[in-house]
DNA sequence: GCAAAAGTGTTACCGCTACACCCATGC
DNA sequence: GCATGGGTGTAGCGGTAACACTTTTGC
């Protein structure tokens, strides 16, 4: 038997796209980077790059992470250094046309992160910035340009997807510093939903919820009023009842 | 500024693999083809094939369904025809190992479907059946041989995702006929969770559910006992409160 | 009649919501 | 003192679980 026949199959591209989120002055923000070349010269785009020929999937998105914020994710399916932010493939975009010089499949990747200091600009990209999603995915006749190729779209994804995920898992916690208090967890929801919740209820609901949050020991007066105990994220991934979005 | 260059990234094969699901004899069974070519000859597969060059994902994903199986999928994504089955995108699967001919990146699908005749054999594939999922991701030491490639680590999850799904959105009724009873579809609950479920609750509950069953107008005795009401799936897509799956 | 499956009624319990209320700090 | 956010108590309500019980068919 012959070896395989390459060209029995077209070529294509892959890349990687992330949809890096965190929550800065109340508002859920993505990360994104000015393109220096064409097409879409000088529009905002997600962050990514090709996949390299030995490259695994989340390996390359970690990589490009890692290149444009210096974050090290921490991959569930890999696991190794972990420093705070949380990684997972979110979905596969391979419509013929979205890059018009030719083929190309972007395996996105969702990023969830603590607030970080202002994003270096790396490789090719000549700046970057956290933007609110409010603000990128305004409708059709906003007053800014949309993102490049169908980044608004897999904007939108990664938004719904972590919007869901913080239901009935503790991944809210990855938005959060090491140790955190009940009312910043709080106010990552009330910013990723975009709803006001009940302090005194949610208070009871993580606290009373085995394995969501262990007490890190010390208090912390950084948002005023009454000292508030600190929490590490404890073991539990899934909540189990889980938190309830409240009706639009 | 010249045509982009080819030779700046790596090509890779891009193939669709699908996990196509159904519920025969009280058991959650999944279609897999006998691979008639090296590597993995002889073994069973997931059915799949390279995307061609200028279709799209779930395009190449309903065209393989179609050659396998007959079925004519509906895709959300891409309104049109709708034969009964549901079509959605579930992961990707990039490991630069995962085919030792080359570097192949494969966009699992899955696939709801009711019970269908029994699989015409398609294409390359010189024979296809449907088998239970529990008898094809027996552990490791088992009887029978595993899938090849990384196929049950696709099949595990696209059996995750469909457990998880029927929780909290309509998508059981896609592993049911056109009209079915209230019985047939707990029978398709108990047989995806491998649990049994009370009778009267399930009743009260899907029946009560606003828009997730409408009354088709007849009644059956095709299951014995009492006659039952037909219904049809009706147009709710999200199951709010969601069915609750016992603890195991 | 008997078995089998479809439906309805009822009660106890659990978790959530919506509050009232108190606590500990900075100013 | 006063504002601010942290934390506890409690009553009402809606949904589920776990039954008992009736209905309508095939044999």
């Amino acid at each position: 038997m012959s070896p395989y026949d390459p060209s029995a199959f077209p070529p294509f591209a892959v890349t990687v796209d992330l949809v890096v989120l965190t929550v800065r002055r109340h508002a859920l923000c993505a990360l994104v980077v000015r393109r220096g070349e064409q097409p879409f010269q000088g529009r905002w785009a997600l962050p990514g790059g090709f996949v390299r020929a030995d490259e695994d999937l989340s390996a390359a998105a970690a990589r490009e992470l890692a290149e444009e914020t210096g974050l090290c994710a921490h991959d569930p399916a890999s696991p190794g250094v972990d420093n705070g932010a949380h990684l997972e493939q979110l979905a596969t975009y391979g419509d013929p046309r979205r890059d018009p010089r030719m083929r190309v499949v972007s395996v996105a990747h969702l990023v969830l992160a603590p607030d970080l200091p202002a994003p270096r600009a790396g490789g090719d990209a000549n700046s970057a910035r956290w933007a609110p999603v409010d603000e990128l995915l305004e409708g059709p006749g906003q007053t800014v340009e949309g993102l490049a190729f169908d980044h608004a779209r897999i904007l939108t994804d990664g938004v719904e997807r972590a919007r869901s995920k913080i239901e009935y898992s503790s991944l809210a916690t990855a938005f959060c510093p090491p140790e955190f208090t009940v009312g910043e967890l709080r106010r990552v929801y009330e910013a990723v939903w975009g709803v006001a919740l009940d302090p005194r209820n949610f208070h009871r609901k993580v606290t009373g919820t085995p394995g969501f949050l262990v007490p890190a020991g010390g208090t912390t007066t950084r948002q005023g009023g009454r000292p508030a105990q600190l929490f590490r994220a404890g073991g539990a991934t899934l909540l189990n009842p889980p938190m309830l979005r409240p009706e639009v």
